[in-house]
Parts: structure tokens; sequence; C-alpha cells
RNA sequence: UGCCCAAUAGUAUAAUGGUAGUACAGCAGAUUUUGGUUCUGCUUGUCUUGGUUCGAAUCCAGGUUGGGCAACCA
């Protein structure tokens, strides 16, 4: 009585060549980024897809860097995307790299000269495209294009032995100048840079296009599903026409809609943008949407891997509400993580009939979703911080926290009336004085008083301090990517919120870099990598929900 | 005005010729020592016009709308 999910396209498509034998049976994927940036959410989709659907049907999945333009990738990309998909809980069968197929790809370009399929072209780019025709007009063949195979294979190994400059010239593929297809008229397959590659040094200054790259990979690693997004599709033909011309193993490619979630942006030239002036701290800001963005600011592989799972796959565009990415992390670290008090705006609050001086030890559950969590140590006096707007002067009808007359239990401690409060020159409130109530101490209360509301708190003489960033979303708008103008126009300029001395509960202190907890009523926080010993740094992950603040909106 | 892809609640995603379902979001209520969690209930949907069929979200044709394609980027 299992509840089956239903299979998404490319399972269906998969579990159909399995039962035609398709490749014997075989499933083997990739994932294969090109290392020139920080991997975001969008690509942990595709992570979870190429891997899960390896795990599933018992396959294996490559991770392969498509690294044909050099003067754009980086070793550093390298490191953090091994760092990512790992982290993401995901192992490859293999790191593999697009430039390690520079020999083969260069004697299938020899081989297509051969066949006349493929020539050398001196044209300019704009020439170039002007000669592609547009959409509705046809092609029409440049002068090189009738050049023959031996002057080709010359100029070609020229080409590789640095004989000509950048942009000289071009290998082109001879496919069709007229196909409504425009990356059937006659695609470049080589180009010239004489630049210093991260892997093959310089040995190489001619370099393959992607186009003439990535689909002979997936056919040397023998890769039978090609998964990639929808963006692809029309290039689908020209990879299937190098593999027929190249006679080798037919990889097939299959191709899905990229996630968009709301109020970010997922390019990754616009979030190197960020980057670059400076918007953000780095590519791992807590408010960027890259993967290590998300693992700073605390959410949990689990969580990102949930939210894949729930999304789907589909071929339709999508924007995916940032409230779904929310509820994954809330919806765990609700059962995982320990609750402490923490006081981010404190007011001051003296319990006028308790004695001062005196130190009492209460006794806090750590987790009530989790029966073994266990309870902590909280120490409690008479002159505490609370949260600012846990008071109000002139408290509305449903307000179930402080003001003059009212009363509310402080968690795990006892339940304080309100009955004064003292306000500086400029009218800010300073102090709050209450009385309390001895019988009503959480776990042996006898007062028989009940208070609708409870709030949180932290003894002033025990507290210890902490930094803690809020962020919220990085845009103003749902989609930027669709707003007219400068995206960087529509961004956030209140996406952080620096806490410099918020006041913590003193269990709080042992806190590591890893740990995350729920600061009660405030929401989830994780230990930043900034913090130093006796110098917490806390990132708010996410807010709890909240009803009353959505609530007194209105 | 070329070619390709897509179209199911606000957002996603199922139903594969036979009762339009699920999740998130939203709304209302119950419970609660977190205005959290949990529980209950509710609102909202097959782009359009024809056709095939006993029966169409599903198949076919036309239209509409959205997206993609003319980088020495991937």
């Amino acid at each position: 009585m299992s509840e089956e999910r239903s299979l998404n396209f490319l399972e269906q498509i998969i579990e159909e060549d399995i039962a035609n034998g398709v490749n014997g049976g075989r499933v083997h994927t990739r994932f294969p980024p090109e290392p020139n940036g920080y991997l975001h959410i969008g690509h942990a989709k595709s992570i979870c897809l190429n891997f899960g659907l390896a795990q599933k049907y018992n396959g294996l999945t490559n991770l392969r860097f498509d690294d044909t333009n050099p003067v754009k990738e980086d070793v550093e990309y390298v490191e953090s995307i091994m760092e990512d998909v790992k982290w993401m809980g995901f192992q490859w069968n293999e790191v593999l790299f697009a430039s390690d197929y520079f020999d083969q790809l260069y004697i299938y370009a020899e081989t297509l000269i051969q066949k006349g399929l493929a020539y050398v072209d001196e044209s300019t780019p704009e020439q170039i495209a002007t000669f592609k025709g547009t959409p509705t007009t046809v092609g029409k063949p440049t002068p090189a294009r009738s050049r023959s195979v031996e002057e080709n294979l010359q100029l070609f190994r020229e080409m590789k032995d640095g004989k000509h400059p950048d942009g000289a010239m071009v290998l082109r593929a001879k496919v069709d100048l007229a196909s409504p297809n425009m990356l059937l008229r006659d695609p470049i397959m080589y180009r010239i840079k004489h630049a210093h590659h991260h892997r093959t040094g310089d040995k190489w200054c001619i370099y393959p296009m992607y186009d003439f790259a990535h689909g002979q990979s997936d056919s040397i690693e023998k890769i039978t599903h090609s998964v990639c997004t929808l963006e692809f599709i029309p290039h689908r033909p020209l990879y299937d026409w190098f593999i027929k011309e190249l006679d080798i193993f037919p990889s097939h490619q299959y191709e899905f809609a990229r996630l968009n979630l709301s109020y970010t942006v997922m390019s990754k030239r616009k979030l190197l943008q960020l980057v670059q002036e400076g918007t953000v701290t780095g590519w791992d800001d807590p408010r960027m949407p890259t993967i290590s963005g998300f693992r700073r600011k605390g959410y949990t592989a689990a969580s990102i891997r949930e939210f894949c799972e729930r999304i789907g796959i589909a071929k339709r565009d999508n924007l995916i509400d940032l409230s779904l990415l929310e509820f994954c992390i809330r919806e765990e670290l609700n059962k995982t993580a320990n609750r402490v008090m923490a006081v981010l705006d404190p007011i001051k609050l003296v319990i006028t009939n308790y004695e001062a001086g005196k130190t009492e030890i209460l006794n806090g559950e750590n987790n009530p979703e989790d029966p073994n969590g266990g309870s902590r140590e909280i120490p409690f006096s008479n002159t505490l911080y609370i949260e600012r707007e846990d008071f109000m002067e002139n408290p509305p009808k449903k307000f179930f926290r402080l003001g003059v007359g009212l009363s509310v239990r402080l968690k795990h401690a006892y339940i304080v009336k309100c009955e004064s409060f003292e306000k500086d020159e400029n009218g800010n409130v300073t102090t709050i004085y209450c009385s309390y109530i001895p019988e009503s101490k959480s776990g042996s209360d006898t007062s028989g008083i009940n208070v609708k509301g409870t709030i949180h708190w932290v003894s002033a003489a025990h507290a210890e301090t902490a930094e803690v960033r809020l962020y919220d979303r990085l845009f103003k708008v749902e989609n930027p990517a669709a707003e007219e103008g400068d995206f960087k126009d529509f961004i956030n300029p209140d996406s952080l919120h620096i806490v410099e001395k918020a006041y913590i509960e003193p269990a709080l202190a042992k806190a590591q870099l890893g740990d995350r907890f729920q600061f009660l009523r405030k929401g989830y926080f994780a230990v930043d990598p900034d913090s130093k010993p006796g110098a917490l740094v806390f990132n708010r992950t996410v807010t709890l929900k909240d009803t009353w603040a959505k609530e007194s909106k209105h």
C-alpha cells in the first residue's frame, strides 16, 4: 500500500528504454557545468535530476566540466562546484573535463574536413552573420565554403599550430545554409584563442565551441540520457548530425524546463555582476541564490533536495514561489533545531517584586518536537531583556503581549504583569516594570492563571552578545528578469539588516559552525563562518511563519 | 511574419481516452507555555474554436498566448 509518486516524463522515457532494452538497459547521466561561476539553486535542480535518475535506475552519473572557453573559466569555480555537488549529497562516477577530449575532438574535426563536411572560413564575424541570412531568409555561402579538402586541412593545421592570430579564421561545419534552424547554418566548430587554459595550459590555441564539444563528450562517455534545459532543444539536431557523420555512440538529449525562483535572478552573468560590483559580499553571500549562499544562510542539503523533489520536472516555463523553498527548510528545522532565546531589539524589563541580585536556574526544553531533545539550564533574575516589539504603550485589542495592565508568560519562567514603564527624553521606552506571580513557575504552576501570550527573554546579567544578520529577499519584484530595464534597479535596498549586539542566553554561546537553532519566535538561525571565539555571528536562515505580523498590517 | 517548444487553481505538478487530484500560497476555525508546530474545513483550474469518440485535460486541425533560435558564450 505504498503511495507511489507518478513518474515525470524523463522517468517515463527511461523506463520505456529499459523495457525495450535500449543500451542494454544501462542508464548513464552526467552533470555538465561550465566552470565560469558558482552553482545556483537551478543547478541544484539539475543535480538532483541527473544524479537522482541514475540512482533510481541503478546507473551512473559523471561530473563533467564543459571547459571549452579558457578566457571565462577558472579553477576556483571547479573547486567550488565539486564542493557543492558533494555537499548536495551526491557521488559522481568520475570527474571529467571536456578538455580531456581536446585531442579526440581535434581528430573528429579533421575527420569531418576529410569528408568534405567542414571548412575553414576567414570571414569576419559580421560577414558570417550576414551570410547566414535571417530566420525568414536563407543563408548564402561565403567564398570559403567551396575550398578544397586539402586546403581546409592545411589551414586548420595552421590554426592549430598558432600560425594565425585570434579571430583570423574559424572552422565551420558544412551542414545546411537554408535550414530553418539557424544553428544548422554552418555552425562554427573551432575558433582561435591564444589563451592559457586552466587544465591544458598552453598546449592549444584553438578551442572547440560548446556545440562541437558537448554532444561528442556525451558520446565519448557513453552517456545514455543527456539531460539539459529547454534552450538547447534547437541544438539537438546539430549534435545528432555530428554523431551521425562521425559514426560514434548515439547519446540522446532530453530537455526540461530550468528552475526560476521568485524574487531572485538565476543567470550566472547577472550573479557574477552582483559579485563583481560588490552588491553582495561574494558568491556565498546568504542573499545569493547560489548553493553556497543557501548553505551559508543555514539551508540544509536535504531541504534543497526536498524542494527539488516537490517542484517536479516538466517542459513548461515556470516561476516557483520562494515560499515553497522556505516551507522545505522550516519543515526540516522545526523537527531538528533546538529552541533558544535571543533578544534582537532589547528593552529592559525589571521585576519589582523579585529579589534583586538573586539568580534562579530554570530548566528549558530544547525542542518540543523532539522527545529526545533534552533540556538546558537558563538563568533568571529580576532584570531581563525582552523584545521591544513585545511591548506597546497603546496596545490594540488582540495584542497578546505587554502593555500596562497586561500579563504574559515569560517562556520557561513566570507570568508577569506590566505595571508601568519609563521613557527617555526622546520618548523611547527604556524600562518596563512588572510584578511576577511566584506560584506561576513553569512546570509547577499552581496559580490557576491563564495568559494568552508567551514571550522570550534573557537575563541581563547573564546574557552573552552576538551579531545577528537578518536577510530579506534580494529583489523587490517577483520576476526581475521579466522587468524592463536594468535588473539592478529592482534590488531590495533592505535585503540585509545587521544587529550588531543581540543578547543571547548563555547556553547559546557554545554554538559551533554548522549549528542551527530556532530563536524562539524569531526564526531559524545558523552560525556564520565569520564567527570568532567570543564573537559569534548568526545568519537568519528563514523567519517563522508569522500570522500576527500579517494580520497587524491591515 | 520562418522554425522549434509549451499551455490544467495565485504558483507548481498529477490524471497517459473513463470521477480533474496533490503540494505550496490564501481564508476560516480548534489546539498550543513559540501569534511556531499540529489538526479540521474552505475558496480557486483543463487558453480558444471546431473535429474524432458512447465518452476528450488527454487524440486531430485551425487560432490565441507565452518562451526559445540569426554569440568566434555555454
